[in-house]
This record gives C-alpha cells, sequence and structure tokens, in this order.
RNA sequence: GCUGAUGUGGCUCAAUGGCAGAGCAUCUCACUCGUAAUGAGAAGGUUGUGGGUUCGAUUCCCACCAUCAGCUCCA
C-alpha cells in the first residue's frame, strides 16, 4: 500500500491522528505568540480538535486568526515529531521547569505504572500519550479553521477554574475545508428553532423560559404523533392512565426523589403541607398498580403514560426544543416478574425500532450503570445491568458504555438521535427498576399463591415529545411526511372565478380527514405556490377555470413536480396512501 | 450555574451621543392572471427591563432578564 493511501482521511484512526497533531501545533503557535499562555489539554474530538488554555482573557477572532496564520508557519516548517520518555520524577522536574502546573498535574494523577510521554517538535515539546503524525508537514496549513473560542472548566470539574478552549477544524485540502463550513452554514437552516418560527409551530417568550407554546400547526403535528403513539402501543398492549400532576412531599420521599433530585423540582406549599410538581410519572404510576391486586396471570402488565413533567434544568442548559423546563413524556412503566425481563427489554427495543423506522431516524445505543448516588445493592445492579446487555446483545445491537451514568434506581439503555449539526440527543430510554417496586411494596400473586415482587421498567420511545418534534423538524428540515404534515394540501387559485370550486374541494378533503387549506388570495398563482412551497406543505392544487371545465385539480409537489390535472378522486387515493403507509418523502 | 457574545416594528437586518430606516409580513386600492415573488399607497417603534453619565442616550457605564456558542448538568 502507498504511503498516500495509508493517510488517508478514510481511515478514522489517521483523522483522529491528524487533528490530534492540530491540536499541538495550535499549543505551539500559542506558546510562541503568547509565551505566557499556560497549557491543559488537546485531543482530538469527533468533527476536530481542541485546546484548553490558562489565559485571563478569552481570544479574539482577530487573535484566533493570528493563532491561524502561525500554525500554517509550522506546518510549513516541516517539524519532525519526535517522541521520547521520561520517568515519572523526571517528566514532573521537566513541566515544573517549564512553567506548566497543569501538565504536573497530569503526570500526578497518571497511574503508578503509565508510560510518561513526549513529543518534540521544533522548539516545543508537550506531555502526550500520542500517537501523531511524523512531521508538521503532513499537516495542510491552508485547510486549518479555528472555530470558536470557549469556556471549559479543568478536568470537566465546574467546582475548578475556568479554562479557555479553542476549537479547530482541518483537512487535507482546502476545498474539504470549505465544504465542511458549507454543510455546517446549510445545517443551521434546518435549526428547527428557526423552522418552528417560520413553520408557525410553537415559541418561546421570555415570560416563561423553557415553557414552550405550541401553535395550531405544532399542535397538529403534536395530536398527530400522539395518535400514532397510541396506535403503535395498543398493538403491544399497553393501557393507558394519567396521574396527577402534583403530589405531596411524602410520596417523593417515599420514592427517593426528594433526596435525590428536590433542587429540581417545582415545590409548593398547599394547606400547610409541601407539594412537589412531578418531574417524572413513575411514583404515580406505583399508586396505581399498588391501588389494587395482581396475579401473575396480568404480568407484563404495560401501562403508558402521556405525562406533563416539570424540571429545573439549570438556564444555560436550555435550548429551544431540546433542553426545556416542562415536556411531555411518552412514559410506560412495565410490571414483569424477574423471568420475564429479557423478553420485555427486547420486546420494548423491537417497538423503538419499529417507531424510529417510520421516521427513518437512526440511533446510537449506551448503556448507562450504577452512579455514585444511587440506592439498591451493588450485586442487585450488577445483575440488571447484565440483563440489559444481555438482552440487547442477543438482538445484535451495538452499544457503548456510559460508565456511572444510570439512573439513581437502575440501569439503562439509552437512545440516542442526531440533530442537524450531528449533536446527539437522548431520546428514548429503557431502566430496568427493582428499587422502587420495593419502596412501594408493590405486589403480585403467583402461581404458587404466594404474594411476589415484581421488577419494572420506565421507558419512553420518543422520551419528550418536545425534543422529539425538535428532532423529527431538524431530520425533515421542516419538510414532514404527508401523514405529520399540520398542513397537508394546499388549493391554490388561479383568478377569484376558482375561489367556490377551491371551497368544495377543501370541504371534500377534510370530509376525508385530510388536512386541507385554501389561497384564495387575490395574488398571482406564481407567488402563491411560492409561499405554498416554503410552507413545505406536501400538495399543492391550483384550480382554476380548466380544472372547474373539467372537473379536475392540478396538482404539484413540494419538491417542484408538477404531477399534472386528475380527479379529485385520483388526487385523494394518491394522498391517502402515502398517509396508510407514513412514506417518507 | 460558569465564560464570552448578542438584544432595534410580527420576521430578517441597517443606522447614529442630536428628528430611528429598509425589505418581507399586515391593511387599502388597482390588476383576474395557469406552476417559486404584479404595481401603488397606508399603518406599524418609549431601540429587552431598571438605574447612571450627559444639555441630550437607542448609542457610553452598571445591574437584571432573555437568547446564542461552549462548559457543567440532564432522575
Amino acid at each position: 500500500m502507498s504511503e498516500e493511501n495509508i493517510y488517508t482521511f478514510e481511515n478514522e484512526t489517521y483523522r483522529k491522528t491528524y487533528w490530534h497533531t492540530c491540536s499541538h501545533i495550535l499549543a505551539q503557535a500559542m506558546k510562541r505568540l503568547h509565551p505566557e499562555v499556560k497549557l491543559a489539554i488537546g485531543p482530538s474530538i469527533d468533527n476536530g480538535f481542541y485546546y484548553d488554555f490558562d489565559t485571563p482573557e478569552p481570544f479574539s477572532e482577530t487573535q484566533l486568526a493570528e493563532l491561524e496564520a502561525e500554525m500554517r508557519k509550522i506546518c510549513k516548517e516541516k517539524l519532525k515529531l519526535e517522541r521520547f520518555e521520561l520517568p515519572r520524577d523526571e517528566a514532573v522536574k521537566f513541566m515544573e521547569e517549564k512553567g506548566e502546573p497543569y501538565k504536573v498535574e497530569l503526570i500526578n494523577d497518571l497511574p503508578e505504572d503509565a508510560v510518561i510521554s513526549f513529543y518534540k517538535q521544533g522548539d516545543f515539546t508537550d506531555l502526550c500519550a500520542g500517537p501523531h503524525v511524523d512531521s508538521t508537514g503532513r499537516i495542510k496549513g491552508n485547510a486549518i479553521k479555528l472555530t470558536a473560542c470557549n469556556a471549559a472548566y479543568w478536568r470537566g470539574d465546574s467546582s475548578r477554574q475556568t479554562l479557555q478552549r479553542i476549537y479547530g477544524v482541518a483537512f487535507p485540502k482546502k476545498d474539504e475545508l470549505d465544504e465542511y463550513l458549507q454543510r455546517i452554514e446549510e445545517a443551521k437552516k434546518r435549526d428547527h428553532r428557526k423552522l418552528g418560527r417560520e413553520l408557525g409551530l410553537f415559541m418561546l417568550r421570555d415570560e416563561g423560559p423553557g415553557f414552550p407554546f405550541f401553535l395550531p400547526k405544532g399542535m397538529v403535528l403534536k395530536n398527530t404523533l400522539l395518535d400514532y403513539w397510541r396506535e403503535v402501543h395498543k398493538k403491544y398492549g399497553y393501557v393507558e392512565i394519567s396521574t396527577p400532576i402534583m403530589l405531596n412531599r411524602q410520596l417523593w420521599e417515599r420514592s427517593g426523589h426528594w433526596d435525590h433530585y428536590k433542587n429540581n423540582m417545582y415545590t409548593t406549599v398547599i394547606d400547610e403541607v409541601d407539594f412537589a410538581v412531578k418531574p417524572m410519572n413513575c411514583p404515580g404510576g406505583m399508586l396505581v398498580y399498588a391501588s389494587e391486586p395482581h396475579s401473575y396471570r396480568d404480568l407484563p402488565l404495560r401501562v403508558g403514560e402521556i405525562g406533563l413533567v416539570h424540571r429545573h434544568e439549570l438556564s444555560g442548559a436550555l435550548h429551544g426544543l431540546f433542553r426545556v423546563r416542562c415536556f411531555n413524556q411518552d412514559d410506560a412503566h412495565v410490571f414483569m416478574t424477574r423471568e420475564q425481563m429479557q423478553d420485555v427489554i427486547q420486546e420494548t427495543v423491537r417497538l423503538f425500532d419499529e417507531v424510529y423506522s417510520t421516521f427513518g431516524l437512526s440511533y446510537t445505543i449506551e448503556l448507562s450503570t450504577m452512579p455514585e448516588d444511587h440506592i439498591g445493592t451493588v450485586e442487585e445492579w450488577e445483575r440488571n445491568q447484565d440483563i440489559l446487555k444481555a438482552a440487547i446483545t442477543d438482538m445484535g445491537k451495538d452499544f457503548v458504555i456510559n460508565e456511572g451514568d444510570g439512573a439513581f434506581y437502575g440501569p439503562k439503555l439509552d437512545f440516542h438521535l442526531a440533530d442537524s449539526l450531528g449533536r446527539t440527543w437522548q431520546c428514548g430510554t429503557i431502566q430496568l427498576d427493582s428499587q422502587l417496586p420495593e419502596r412501594f411494596e408493590l405486589e403480585y400473586v403467583g402461581e404458587d399463591g404466594q404474594k411476589h415482587r415484581p421488577v419494572m421498567i420506565h421507558r419512553v420511545v420518543l422520551g419528550s415529545i418536545e425534543r422529539f418534534i425538535g428532532v423529527i423538524t431538524e431530520h425533515f428540515a421542516g419538510a414532514f411526511p404527508a401523514w405529520l404534515s399540520p398542513v397537508q394540501v394546499k388549493i391554490l387559485t388561479v383568478t377569484d372565478r376558482a375561489n367556490g370550486y377551491a371551497g368544495e374541494i377543501a370541504a371534500a378533503l377534510d370530509a376525508r380527514g385530510f388536512r386541507p387549506e385554501t389561497d384564495l388570495r387575490n395574488e398571482k398563482i406564481g407567488k402563491k405556490i411560492r409561499e405554498a412551497t416554503l410552507e413545505k406543505i406536501p400538495y399543492m392544487l391550483v384550480v382554476g377555470d380548466r380544472d372547474i371545465e373539467n372537473q379536475t385539480v392540478s396538482v404539484r409537489t413540494r419538491g417542484g413536480e408538477d404531477l399534472g390535472a386528475m380527479s379529485l378522486e385520483a388526487f385523494a387515493a394518491l394522498l391517502e396512501e402515502e398517509v396508510r403507509t407514513r412514506t417518507i418523502k
């Protein structure tokens, strides 16, 4: 294989190495221009690289441009990257002499047996495990772009000092960099916050930060989504309940939420009793289960709830519909025997697959394990983690482990979907829980006539309905499939002589359960088409004298395709089929 | 919550220490038109909120609120 082929960006390992070297070049440029700045750490990341620096002031755009220029210079200098190792005490001394306290801390925290390696390029040396490309000349200087400078905590710990993180991207060719930047620009156009306003789906106001308002069209979308949700869940044997939005403190103490999450809960006092607005639906669900005796014959018992929950998220974390303080969870609790656990988990994953594929969404799975702050024994946790792992492994699914990120009551499988910029958002989750049944003393009567304790899963597919709407808005760039589209057909009149006919068409479509709208304005047809297209309405029916005479509608799609004149019957059949099969176009 | 940036009609964006402007949207009038923007006119603003500096603040300063990017968090 030739060298050209080894050093290809298609190869993820090489790409990461390339970016890693870029971060060292950035640090070297920084040291040349600002010798007083302390170095922290600079890895490659999924889509580029960054380096954290300790400096009192953030870097201005001008300074970033200067750094970029210096980086280009370093690339041209073709400095060899040379690796060497030092014993721990010498490594510490080396970095102390260089006046790099962060590096000293990193070295000191390395495990006893760690190999402590450095990379030297010209006059610059950095602590680094590597690997790196062999020379700074490998890096294409004019395809490097420093994209942002933002604050980040030293070692990700919010109680420690704030560093300045400089982000960058780099490619082997200038064209590829331009293409990448172009793609980011394009992606911004499908931002659900922008589309949400343009399409009249939802709004956010200063009067209620993090509390979204749904507008008429957004409400149609939401309700259509919920209709679909109910249809799927009915098929999988779920029943639906609704539990109160506020419950007393005693209940939250019993569930453990008061101890673990009080700071994120909205509370109030009613008749001198503390109440909390629910941040989760489960305690209410426990009460429903416990309200009557259950037989093993009833299990697994699948109980769904579209529950409105409130959580006091940090102001800085709010983000359109992706991160809000009040949202609807498509929650469900499945109560079962221990023997049923694997089957129920797999059945749930199949349900997830069915739902996500309806939207053409792909996901990644994370298995989150026992957090420090947990209830239940370690053995119980490990047993439950193993069950989750076995269930998805058996289905041939890949997953990554997210150590210590489980819910306080149990391990979970999280299903992440990506937004327009490739940022991933947790939507679905399956949480295995044997703690709450214990705390709420849930029981069922077994075949043996004795009382037993069930186990349960907490699960959401869409996650937060609000977040899911945000995700699919970006996924479809606002051009929802016809079955979901708030307006499915817009009837556009050529002249006002067609207004009556347009009204009849609309009424006929409405009677068949479609969602039509008319545009009877005294405007040119070109303008009406343009606006309906921008509204991303799947079908436009142009009606004029000719159509009245022939009793037809002239069909155009939002994609600009002219399907020609056809009878209303023919069009309705076409749309009906598309809606029935939930076709994605 | 932390660091930084931003906040001007419904929307997108100008401008200035001295009368706040455009396009789109809205309303009115004319045009009755066949597949991505017809023309003319009108109306619409205490420049996020509250203080301060100044003869005068939308502009400069401070605080707060919200938004944006990132960090942290996300049961």
